[in-house]
RNA sequence: GCCGCCGUAGCUCAGUGGUAGAGCGCAUCCUUGGUAAGGCUGAGGUCGGCAGUUCAAUCCUGCCCGGCGGCACCA
């Protein structure tokens, strides 16, 4: 008996996969049924984390189980190339980001290929390769045309350490996502993609996705933010202001709440509002709104302000009733139209501002049980069911009813109408750092701002940038933004803003499908692989990267390079790799796994230094992190216990959805099976009978095989990978029953029967495993090109039931029938069973129910 | 505050309207030429709490408790 020895093991099947060229993807042929696996590509760190292990490893799961179902199969990998890290090493190391980024690419494709994926390294590719971002570029041009870029001086989110804009979907809780600092608001010219003009369609599709985590589409839902209401013009009861002759456009949800109108009130940064600026005391007054930063705690505390304007409108239902409109901090300029009416009875907002400005507060709404003569608001606003009150009209009517009737008044006034609105906005890609995707046109003094023409594509970046400062390394470069107009063949300075980065992952795995393609798509090839099949990654892209890239496949599809609406048809989203955190008892200084030793005192479990000998306090599980140093490195893994037990224990220890928390034991625990997988195929005697034959202890072992190929089959199809695995421990166990050396010639049968199907069960979960258990078997080639295996379902079943027998509920005895046997004569063996009569002695028999095949119970009384 | 998810053995988790399960860990014993191991056996659970529906609830419903995530001055 040989160890099983995964240094030599792995290496030697990883070549023999490379050399056979087993991953590359067929050409895309109509008719043969495609799978395109895809797990988000990495950022080229430089690093391998067991966060990557977890991702990639469950993507490859699917991948090699699609291939061994007969697909063909795409399953790709390239880098997210671009974006500041890179920068910063640049800054911090002087060296270049590029030669910085391509060394770790190098790095990282070495740790994955040790991993042992089912990848077509063919199709390689990095953002930051020309090749790619110069396509990037060709379709902007497209979507410029096409009227979804545009350029609008507005106010951003500055990130002062990163120095440049984020996308709101990269503010969280007022930070930037990156660096972490308070983001402040700056006014700059920028670059817009219009996502909002797919709002809609991006929020029904939501509803096709049927194989995305409804908490995804949740989230997805709630960013794009739908809601319904009216929009109309409030016309004036004062002097008009210039430029606003045709009234003040408010947007409202309530518009069964106009009677209990109490102001009207605009943004600060309303066109009105800087209109009235002109006023100094006005001016002041936008000025401290303006204070005070964007962070939650910020925001949550902030006082509501106003400034009464003494301009006054009228009320569209009654013209002789003014009402005042104020300024007001709590209005947001880009959502509606910045402007609002104000109901404070039914809304907490305007009852704060009401009450601190003294001004009016009318219930509308009469809350169900409630008196009309006696209900009034105090400081909490009524926002609940109820019935419309003091509203001439709307009188009686439920909340819906009214809201109705009210959008119907105000459209047949001709002053508005109903309307949708979204909570998204469009997307910010432009990013003022020097390495990222170059936005492809030239400003001239004449012709403004100028596209180039594609011939001129890619433009590439320089690769003499100086990193040594913060900012940007492209707009400081000294020539390079030199370019003629291609309009007027004027001097001209080329853009030095860069895309955002999550362009670039916005259409990678459209490119993954032809990456020699002259055009940025090759249709036909788009067409034959997407969408992609099964997507894997992060939860946390579930708003940002997951939504662009549905957005941009539209955009992309309406200029004909694409034929499908949504890009991944199917999405999972893994749980994090977590880690026992330790520390030091006095100084509270983390400690590495590596450098701890685990030992249990008294049945509890105790920590301490390797080093020095001292127990050290084992805190919370929490997810691996460099700060709280609980990380533990693949390489170091795969280097004891070989690629595949790693793999395997970061498969099999939690639901793939779920953390997943990586301890020492596990994978001690995972690296066992593996050798004792190895030793139950290593004593099967060569030769023994592929065809087993009847006989009661082999058919015990048969029916055990043909129920674990069904059971792990389902657990695979259903991403219930850690059930699978659970079931091949099982299985595991159960052919130990049947030790090679003592079987008879069927069992040794039926053992080669169970053996051929194990290696092909366990194959995408230990790939070089299964390898070297299928070629001691005696398998037919490599099991990375055998079909998966097939169960009979005949085989699957009992010939007889043991049935519980219940007597009021309570297990009172078991009787033994045959399978399927129908419940009429269930009952007849029931009652007739002398230990079920002896249990039913002096009780009345009411009801016998009995589930076919499952139980009986017998209601007495 | 609003929306959502989770709570089953020491740990990580399956599971089902009908006999509570797996892996790891733990304990006992065996093996000591598979030995930086292997094997046998076993203990351990008011299925978060309370109520309801049902012949029967860990499972369905409601409320509560605990943990986690998303959004948040979005009119």
């Amino acid at each position: 008996m040989a160890r099983y020895n995964p240094k030599e093991t792995e290496p030697k099947w990883r070549k023999a996969w490379a050399d056979a060229d087993v991953f590359k993807a067929g050409p895309p042929t109509p008719g043969v049924p495609k799978y395109y696996a895809l797990e988000m590509f990495p950022y080229p760190s430089g690093r391998l984390h067991m966060g990557h292990v977890r991702n990639y490893s469950l993507g490859d799961v699917v991948a090699r189980y699609k291939r061994a179902r007969g697909f063909n199969v795409l399953h790709p990998m390239g880098w997210d190339a671009f974006g500041l890290p890179a920068e910063n090493a640049a800054m911090e190391r002087g060296v270049d980001p590029r030669g910085w980024t391509y060394d770790n690419i190098a790095k990282m494709r070495a740790e994955l290929k040790e991993l042992g994926l089912s990848i077509d390294w063919s199709r390689e590719f990095a953002t930051c390769d020309a090749a790619y971002y110069g396509k990037q570029q060709d379709w902007f041009l497209d979507l410029w045309k096409r009227g979804l870029v545009y350029r609008k001086e507005s106010i951003v989110n500055w990130d002062p350490v990163d120095q440049t804009v984020l996308a709101n979907e990269q503010v969280v809780d007022g930070r930037g996502w990156r660096s972490g600092a308070v983001v402040e608001k700056r006014k700059l010219n920028q670059w817009f993609l219009r996502i909002t003009d797919y709002a809609e369609e991006l929020i029904e599709g939501l509803k096709t996705l049927d194989r995305w985590p409804d908490k995804v589409r949740l989230m997805q839902e709630n960013w794009i933010g739908r809601s319904k209401g009216l929009k109309f013009n409030f016309g004036w009861a004062s002097e008009a202001p210039k430029g606003f002759e045709a009234g003040l456009e408010v947007y409202t949800t309530r518009p069964d709440t106009l009677y209990g109108a109490s102001f009207v009130g605009i943004a600060p940064d309303h066109p009105l509002a800087e209109q009235l600026a002109a006023d100094p005391k006005v001016a002041a007054f936008i000025a401290e709104c303006r204070k005070g930063g964007a962070s939650e705690a910020e925001i949550e505390t902030a006082e509501k302000i106003g400034f009464d304007t003494g301009l006054t409108v009228a009320h569209p239902f009654d013209p002789n009733w003014r009402l005042p409109v104020w300024i007001a901090n709590f209005i947001l300029m880009d959502y509606g139209t910045g402007a609002i009416f104000a109901c404070p009875a039914h809304d907490q907002r305007d009852l704060d501002f009401a009450r601190k400005y003294d001004l009016p507060v009318k219930a509308v709404v009469l809350p169900p049980g409630e008196d009309a003569a006696t209900f009034t608001v105090g400081d909490e606003a009524y926002t609940g069911p109820g019935t419309i009150f003091h509203s001439d009209f709307l009188d009686g009517l439920e909340i819906e009813p009214a809201k109705a009737a009210a959008i119907a008044r105000i459209e047949a006034q001709n002053q508005g109408k109903g309307a949708t609105v979204f909570r998204l906005r469009d997307w910010g890609v432009a990013r003022q750092r020097g390495w990222g995707c170059p936005i492809p046109v030239v400003h001239c003094a004449k012709c403004g701002v100028v596209p180039l023409p594609k011939d001129q594509l890619p433009v590439v970046l320089p690769d003499d940038m100086d990193f040594s400062k913060p900012g940007n390394a492209l707009a400081r470069h000294p020539t390079w933004k030199n370019a003629s107009c291609p309009q007027c063949g004027a001097e001209a300075t080329r853009e030095t803003d860069t895309l955002d980065t999550f362009v670039d992952s916005s259409w990678y795995f459209a490119r993954f499908t032809d990456t020699e393609a002259a055009e940025p798509i090759n249709k036909a090839a788009a067409d034959y692989w997407l969408p992609v099949d099964q997507y894997v990654g992060g939860i946390e892209h579930a708003v940002l990267h997951l939504l662009y890239a549905r957005f941009v496949t539209r955009a992309l599809g309406d200029e004909g390079m694409l034929s499908v609406r949504e890009p991944f048809a199917g999405l999972f989203t893994q749980g994090m790799v977590t880690h026992e955190t330790y520390r030091r008892a006095q100084s509270g200084e983390w400690v590495e796994p590596k450098e701890v030793e685990i030992l249990a005192e008294d049945g509890k479990r105790q920590a301490r230094s390797l080093e020095t000998g001292e127990a050290l306090v084992i805190g919370d599980i929490e997810k691996m992190s460099k700060s709280k140093r609980n990380t533990v490195a693949p390489e170091e893994i795969f280097e004891v216990y070989g690629v595949d037990a790693a793999r395997l224990f970061v498969l099999s220890d939690s639901p793939p959805e779920r953390d997943t928390q990586w301890s020492a034991a596990g994978v001690d625990g995972a690296w066992r099976f593996v050798n004792r997988v190895w030793n139950e195929f290593d004593s099967q005697p060569a030769g023994a009978a592929p065809a087993p034959s009847p006989d009661p202890k082999a058919d015990e072992l048969r029916a055990f095989t043909h129920r674990t190929i069904k059971a792990v089959t389902e657990a695979v199809e259903t991403f219930r990978f850690n059930s699978g695995i659970a079931r091949m421990y099982e299985f595991l166990n159960k052919l130990k029953e049947f030790p090679a050396d003592k079987a008879t010639a069927p069992v040794l049968a039926a053992r080669q029967e169970a053996l051929s199907a194990f290696a092909r069960l366990i194959s995408p979960f230990t790939p070089h495993l299964a390898e070297e258990a299928w070629a001691r078997i005696g398998g037919d080639g490599m099991v990375v090109s055998a079909p998966w295996p097939a169960y009979d379902a005949t085989l699957t079943q009992d010939a007889v039931k043991v049935l519980p027998v219940q007597v009021n509920g309570k297990r009172r005895g078991e009787i033994s029938v045959a399978a399927g046997l129908e419940p009429a004569d269930v009952e007849k063996i029931v009652l007739d069973d002398p230990e079920i009569a002896r249990r039913l002695e002096g009780l009345a028999i009411k009801k016998v129910i009995v589930v076919k095949d499952r139980i009986v119970n017998i209601v007495a009384g």
